[in-house]
DNA sequence: GTCTATAAATCGATAGAC
DNA sequence: GTCTATCGATTTATAGAC
């Protein structure tokens, strides 16, 4: 599917390297980045060792590039800031379970998760997670005591991703979506609007 | 400090394997199994990695030894059972927060929650934190519809360690302890005795 | 583009001297 | 009990042939 006939040839087959990038995803959502060698990244793609290195050079790059997510994070939750405080609850858990229940996205976000007890990815989740996704949310709102709020509502998303979609817990990993959502919203909504304790 | 004085001598200095333990503790807390290595634990106790070996055994072994916890996670659930399911959500939260703030359980715990993305420890925490801390709360409390209430439980109780303890995170890691059972008391009593979606 | 061969570093584990 | 020396296995990464 080239669209250049000149010189200078793209980089490597793009099926080798398509093939590469997601048996990467699934090892490093699986086994984390310590855990993931390169030789098992190439043994599952079908491919050689040194064709990884050849198209994304060192561990760590290829690590980066298996953590490119297909969505915006801010353009996600824009519409749960525009829908007003009041229906905060149910909006997040809406995006929440539908980014989640997206299989491609799903393995970028749990080799992000899974990072995070490798390097030093602490940082990723906390500036990532809660500065780029969560903050927008409660400044946009204009919460008062806005921090304390989304911590709060962060800890319940981040306990149920790991339950449902980590460690896979029976019954939450195969509740239907909509159970899901109208058991957490009203949790949610309340870390929003409630009255917080002194 | 040896109370014998016949042959066999006690294998080890009490000094330098506990010193050996100590760091292995801090590093599998902090590091995980995979990130942390014979090496870098014999380095930090200043002793020579060769009697790591000969304290412990194999890398496993000496991961099973910084696990050991000084508790007993069915003792300590027992006052929240007999308390009754009307405070079941403040109870719980007091016991959580009595645990985890204790600075020596805490290393234990958090090599646990490490060790869970490292090993097949999926197992150790889905069947251990749940089957073995969890499961007989619900069950003792006497409720219907139990494994779901007790895993919307769960995952507001994992939620709320893991950025609190795990990645730290602001306001919520400096919080004084009462401020946090007073937040979540009502969440997790919910969860127990409130209605739950059909 | 793909693969062989290998360099270079690291780690777990053991044997054995003191 | 403690440490020196080292083996053997893995792994990342590179150089270069085809």
């Amino acid at each position: 599917m080239s669209t250049s006939r000149g010189p200078g040839r793209r980089p490597g087959s793009p099926d080798t390297r398509a093939a590469i990038l997601d048996s990467a995803r699934g090892l490093f959502a699986e086994r984390g980045l310590k855990g993931t060698t390169i030789r098992a990244v190439a043994s599952e793609a079908g491919v050689d060792p040194a064709l990884v290195h050849h198209y994304f050079g060192a561990k760590d790059d290829l690590f980066l590039a298996a953590l490119e997510i297909k969505v915006d994070p801010r353009q996600v939750m824009a519409p749960v800031i525009a829908a007003g405080v009041e229906a905060a609850g149910e909006n997040l858990m809406r995006v929440v379970l539908r980014v989640w229940d997206d299989p491609e996205i799903r393995l970028s976000l749990l080799a992000i998760v899974r990072g995070v007890f490798d390097r030093e990815g602490q940082r990723m989740v906390r500036d990532g997670f809660l500065g780029i996704v969560l903050g927008p949310v409660g400044r946009g709102l204009g919460l008062d005591r806005a921090d304390e709020r989304m911590v709060f509502v962060a800890s319940q998303v981040f306990g149920l991703i790991m339950l449902r979609y980590v460690l896979e817990v029976e019954p939450l990993a195969s509740m239907p979506a909509d159970l899901v959502i109208s058991t957490y919203a009203p949790t949610l909504q309340g870390y929003f609007t409630d009255d917080l304790p002194s």
